[in-house]
RNA sequence: CGGGGUGUGGCGAAGUUUGGUAUCGCGCAUGGUUCGGGACCAUGAGGCCGCGGGUUCAAGUCCCGCCACUCCGACCA
């Protein structure tokens, strides 16, 4: 009986984290397999996630200045290698259209990786003097990279994001853009997301093709590994001066404009399940829970139950709370693992009992005791738990990444503190011959140099020399 | 791309050694009894056994070839 029931039980996540995390997603109803590796369907629960991710950062954009635009989805293979670093590290993971009809075309065309050679072909169009600029734009789509291995949200070969591309008059303007939206990803990472990030800047090795700089916010999944949050890109002029972009200035000269780029994508969602699901399955922040709370009638068969709970939900959806309700015939423990399982934050049980004193019950996915809350005021009383649970997912989350995160001062204690997950703070030359060594010696990458710089050693531990900066080195996803 | 593993109703498996009617659990459908933490009874639907060849009176099972998925590496701006 006990095996049988292990057929709807997800695979506890001390034992084989990596299958815990694929039976999370396709048992929360997160997500489908379909007939192309790599590729996945977003079931109705994972694309609202989806949705309610690109509503609140959209709202950001806006704030500040970015406007929406949509771009083709198809890059003339000329276009893609204007740019030589750029196409380099793109190429070999790019599919190709070469057919139009029956017709075999004279020109091959790269199903976009990512699109700044489409914006730059644009932006030459469209930039002619200082008052053109900024331009500030935005795409959010669907990006397609042709990976040899994948997993659900954390790699896919096409996968949902948005990716902001901006150009400026002057090179500070840009710096400054960089960093902005930077902290607008790592401001919505530990806020909404309650996923507490490192904010730095990566290593020459690392950095994006055909950047000058990449910044990166950082964040520790529950195993201790890895996970690149966002990135934030700084040209310089490069592009422009290889798309051969200009603009007159006030002072009636040429120049070239100063470019950014960034972007997030549908990997959060990964991140949001491997940073706060636990072995009842997953566990939603509540800002971006497509159900914030969900109501389930006791004993819906006694009088009056099924009217107080309609009623119930009623009053939280018109306080503005996503909340549903189940009228199904699933038995109360059922329905409990059902909605834990699918990380709900909150689910209000009322049965006669409740009715009767005038409270309902409330179970936060977070843990705890349970809660009695009054019906009269019933809506503020949920937005305050609600509240509550999206701070305590943070605050668990912070220690997870202070506990695993430690000082180290040879490569061996890198490797021995990192096998089993975990951050390690070391100083380093700067040469990029021992960031190699890192990975054959240690099996790590370097994650960032970060902005919160300490002073922990004066040589780099690899080769003896004088260390110029901290770096965070781990295993990543 | 290298090494291992697995392909049988929607899911998880047994059956393959030794060829002989396609099995089990979950889920699903219908009706009923239940109902405060994964309920129960009854009835029922659902299968090109990954694909293609071959051997045989007979192939899920044996032989050959292919494909897909998955894990571990490599790779992954």
């Amino acid at each position: 009986m006990a095996k049988d029931k292990k057929v709807e039980q997800i695979t506890d996540m001390d034992v084989d984290f990596t299958q815990w995390y694929t039976d999370v997603c396709t048992k929360a109803e997160l997500i489908d397999y379909s007939s192309i590796k790599g590729m996945f369907i977003y079931r109705p629960y994972g694309y609202a996630i989806w949705e309610n991710i690109q509503h609140i950062l959209d709202t950001e954009f806006k704030k500040l200045g970015h406007e929406n635009v949509y771009l083709p989805m198809l890059i003339p293979e000329s276009l893609l290698q204007k740019e030589k670093d750029h196409v380099e590290g793109f190429a070999p993971e790019c599919a190709w259209v070469t057919y139009g009809g029956s017709d075999k075309l004279e020109e091959r065309y790269c199903i976009r990786p990512t699109s700044e050679t489409l914006f730059c072909e644009h932006y030459k169009n469209v930039i002619h003097s200082w008052r053109d600029l900024p331009k500030l734009y935005n795409q959010w789509c669907s990006v397609l990279r042709w990976e040899k291995t994948s997993r659900p949200f954390l790699r896919h070969r096409e996968f949902l994001w948005q990716e902001g591309h901006t150009m400026h008059a002057t090179e500070d303007e840009a710096r400054a853009e960089t960093q902005r939206m930077l902290n607008v990803y790592a401001d919505f990472m530990e806020n909404v997301l309650a996923m507490p990030v490192i904010r730095g800047r990566k290593t020459d090795k690392e950095k994006f093709n055909g950047a000058e700089e990449t910044y990166t916010v950082e964040c520790m999944m529950h195993d201790g590994k890895a996970l690149q949050g966002g990135t934030s890109h700084y040209f310089g002029d490069g592009f422009a001066r290889a798309f051969d972009i200009t603009f007159t200035g006030k002072d009636n000269q040429l120049h070239h404009p100063f470019q950014t780029s960034w972007g997030v994508s549908t990997r959060m969602i990964g991140g949001i399940i491997m940073t706060h699901g636990d072995n009842s399955g997953l566990v939603l922040p509540p800002k971006i829970a497509p159900i914030q709370a969900v109501v389930v009638p006791v004993a819906m068969h006694k009088e009056g139950v099924r009217e107080a709970a309609e009623k119930l939900l009623e009053t939280l959806k018109n306080a503005g709370i996503r909340a549903e309700i189940d009228l199904s015939d699933q038995s109360m423990g059922w329905k409990a693992a059902q909605y834990e399982m699918k990380g709900v934050p909150v689910r209000l049980e009322l049965g006669p009992r409740d009715i009767e004193n005038g409270v309902c019950v409330a179970a936060k996915r977070t843990g705890g005791e349970k809660l009695t809350l009054p019906l009269e005021n019933v809506a503020e009383a949920v937005k305050s738990v609600l509240e509550d649970v999206q701070r305590e997912m943070y605050e668990k989350a912070l220690r997870n990444l202070h506990d695993h995160t430690f000082d180290a001062h040879s490569v061996e204690e890198v490797r021995d503190g990192c096998a089993n997950g975990g951050f390690a703070r070391m100083m380093w030359c700067g040469d990029e011959a021992c960031e190699v060594k890192m990975k054959e010696q240690a099996g790590v990458t370097s994650r960032c140099i970060p902005f919160d710089q300490e002073h922990i050693g004066d040589t780099c531990p690899v080769c003896g020399k004088p260390a110029k900066q901290m770096v965070i080195w781990g295993i990543a996803y």
